[in-house]
DNA sequence: TAACTTGTTTAAAC
DNA sequence: TGTTTAAACAAGTT
């Protein structure tokens, strides 16, 4: 099976840095190659070059590669990756390794931005984007969500979209944790029930470990790429008039904020 | 061809 | 004033 998204969220964002990690902990980084230097948001490339890397992380939907004093930040957007080799585009860069191999890092859309950081300022840069804690992989029960969303008038689902509330869910996680924890997604935040957030915190971490497994095949492509439905693994995202795999009635699209959410008004109260 | 896809930022509205 | 929503933006696909 091959495994898709139509963009990388933060189980694909977990995914990247785990193989990144693979790729490069405790090689040297000869050079970083940069071909396109609108990816280049701050910082000097030169300032990496010799260094080795201590791991590579992630802290919601960025990529972190640690080398020691330096830390190179990937954003990926919308169709940002890395990969081992050269394909059909030319990468917007290269990371030489002592090893005489290369990490590209190809972005069809070229939305995605690179930083060259002091690790010591890593925290201070992640403030200044107002980065909200993490939902996972830590336990995160129904009071901590409440705690975080429940004071919002917005919709929940809208809600969920807060980085600064909640770090790195996307719109496709929105709308498959509400439709797992069997909640409108309409509903105003500050009108979820205390049961209902106690679903939600159960809902997260299963569609993002589904997720990660899925983004961690290693035939995985992004649903942009493989221009087919049918390698979408989630549950309503996507499937508009589909029946609901849990009750049987259509999923529904609609927009709010801006932004498409599915859901099913079958048995998402 | 124009509409659609996204997260983030900024501006406007409530 | 604080909160929320809409618009704009990046660039490519359909």
């Amino acid at each position: 099976m091959c495994g898709s998204s139509p963009l990388p969220e933060l189980p694909e964002v977990e995914a990247t840095a785990a193989k990144l990690d693979r790729w490069t902990r405790g090689r040297s980084l000869l050079r970083v190659e940069l071909l396109d230097a609108s990816l280049l948001k701050a910082g000097d490339l030169q300032a990496v070059a010799g260094l080795t890397v201590s791991r590579a992380w992630r802290r919601a939907k960025y990529a972190l590669l640690e080398l020691g004093p330096m830390t190179l930040v990937f954003h990926l957007r919308m169709t940002g990756k890395l990969v081992r080799a050269d394909g059909k585009r030319p990468p917007r860069a290269r990371l030489h390794l002592d090893d005489g191999s290369f990490v590209g890092f190809e972005d069809v859309r070229r939305f995605a931005e690179l930083w060259v950081l002091d690790t010591d300022d890593l925290e201070a840069f992640f403030t200044g984007k107002k980065l909200g804690p993490e939902p996972w992989p830590m336990a995160r029960d129904g009071a901590w969500w409440a705690a975080q969303l429940g004071g919002l008038k917005s919709p929940v689902k809208t809600a969920l979209l807060r980085q600064d509330k909640v770090a790195g869910l996307g719109n496709i996680a929105a709308s498959e944790i509400l439709w797992r924890a069997g909640v409108s997604p309409s509903t105003a935040a500050s009108a979820v029930t205390p049961t209902q957030w106690a679903a939600i915190a159960e809902a997260a971490p299963a569609h993002l470990a589904m997720a990660l497994a899925d983004a961690s095949q290693e035939d995985f492509v992004y649903l942009t790429e493989s221009k087919s439905a049918a390698n979408n693994p989630f549950r309503v995202y996507g499937r508009e008039e589909e029946p609901c795999p849990r009750c049987g009635v259509a999923v529904a699209r609609f927009v709010q904020s801006g932004r498409a959410t599915f859901w099913c008004p079958g048995c998402q109260q």
